[in-house]
DNA sequence: TAGTGGTCTAGACCACTCC
DNA sequence: GAGTGGTCTAGACCACTAA
């Protein structure tokens, strides 16, 4: 037996080089999903994967950590590692991927209207300011294929020191729709997502019917000393946005194919790699 | 200088010893939170690093790991490290969250009707088998605080080994419902969150307007051999149901507080010895 | 070429669990 | 006491970046 997946040397032209405690992942990751470990399973110790692999604790132990911030596995000490049992409760939704896939199609963002407003009631609460306080208010569409998809307000803190067209800018592309600009100091955001009814306005926006379904997220942006700099809400349409994501080890067709690595979204989860 | 967090020694009666890791993970974090190092801004390279808190490299690399993890940082090979300008979509929601707070008040799951039927053709297209097959139909309610809150169907694929009982007691407490048994083999399952407009069955269930909006939860999961097993949906009453995220560094109260670590979801993310 | 992060090693000590 | 996982060290080599 040994490693199964070993790097393959350096062959090739490209040395694909896979480092042995990705190798590690996959492997146990495969028998996690073939059933040669089943869910409360004792896995065995870091000293015989240790020797099962060929390589230090320090490198198997990095393999494990990644595997338990998957959700795929747990570990006690003391006792032992085993295949989680993993719940519902374990799915974790990415914003990005139901987003993402609008950089695949043709998407515009269209800027309705901006101006400054005197804060209303509810958007004094929000942005912890006093009613009537001056706030910019901008409205954003974005057209993804020809079709409405994504309804934006955004209710921004006036201050002199940032101007209303430095906002504009922002809104003239999917990334400033979404980014925030390097640099700027927005070191906290609150994001709430819920399932709401269009209202008669957004449903006309979205060219759908009054009170059909939509996402809606909301979000709290706070500067350094918690105050309030903004809030808004994107309604998503229901017909075109759904968040996806899956539970238990990654259904992989081939062992080599690690140039795209494992991007999954279970619970304790990581990024391996991106970029 | 030096190390900010330190385990205070062995004083006290609990030990507490915060291992040097995570203190230098709450030190980093907290000067991404003050601003100290603001977004695109290059960190001490991991050499200095390891000089300003006394650890070996492994160590303060553990401690990286995890920012990175929790989309606090980003490192380029031959570049250094860098504090991670946050986009929205880095926004990752958890359905344990959400539903976790169920838990805390008084629920109660009803089994509304439990029966094998033949599969419409929806659900044999769901499950992979054909028309008229025999597949299991449960339908549950989740009652909280005297009010109707989820209302889940679920279609399972018969088989003579699985008995219907078994299927029932899994239906009769919350445990059941969200969190597969020990043992079984349910190796992988794809969930799909949306907004949907409820029914008038649903409606009427969940005690709400008839089109009233809800979180749709479909789920789907899959043997070993990637067949279908059971298909379901989870309808949540959008008034009593919202996922919540943030992002950016975690606000501390206090840097000692570290019985609960952080369990936070930003994006990359990992939970940090939960349980 | 020097500095950076990415990976790996072969030890070590600790706390916990179970016998 | 033996076995387990959790943490830590002081080196090492590599690939990448920039001057």
């Amino acid at each position: 037996m040994g490693a199964t997946c070993k790097p393959a040397g350096r062959s090739a032209l490209r040395p694909v080089t896979v480092p042995p405690y990705l190798g590690i992942v996959n492997t146990i990751s495969q028998r996690l999903a073939s059933g040669v470990y089943e869910a409360g399973d004792r896995l065995p110790s870091e000293a015989e994967f240790c020797e099962e692999f060929g390589v230090s604790r320090m490198t198997l132990r990095k393999a494990l950590t990644i595997l338990t911030d998957q959700g795929l596995i747990s570990a006690k000490k003391g006792k032992g590692t085993f295949a989680r049992p993993f719940d519902l409760g374990d799915s974790v939704f990415s914003l990005k991927q139901a987003v993402g896939r609008l950089f695949d199609g043709r998407v515009e963002v269209q800027l309705l209207s901006a101006s400054t407003i005197g804060a209303s009631r509810w958007i004094a609460n929000k942005l912890d300011i006093d009613q009537g306080d001056k706030v910019v208010y901008i409205r954003q569409l974005v057209v993804h294929e020809d079709s409405p998809a994504i309804y934006h307000r955004d209710y921004v803190r006036y201050d002199p020191r940032r101007p209303l067209v430095e906002l504009l800018l922002r809104s003239t592309s999917l990334y400033g729709l979404l980014q925030t600009s390097q640099g700027e100091s927005l070191p906290h955001a609150q994001i709430t997502l819920r399932a709401c009814a269009l209202g008669a306005t957004a449903a006309r926006i979205l060219q759908r019917p009054s009170r059909a379904p939509a996402l809606c997220i909301e979000h709290l942006f706070l500067d350094a000393d918690h105050h309030p700099l903004a809030w808004g809400r994107f309604l998503l349409r229901s017909d075109m946005f759904a968040l996806r994501t899956s539970l238990g080890p990654v259904q992989k067709d081939s062992i080599g194919d690690s140039t795209r690595l494992q991007t999954r979204t279970t619970r304790p989860l990581r990024c391996i790699s991106e970029v």
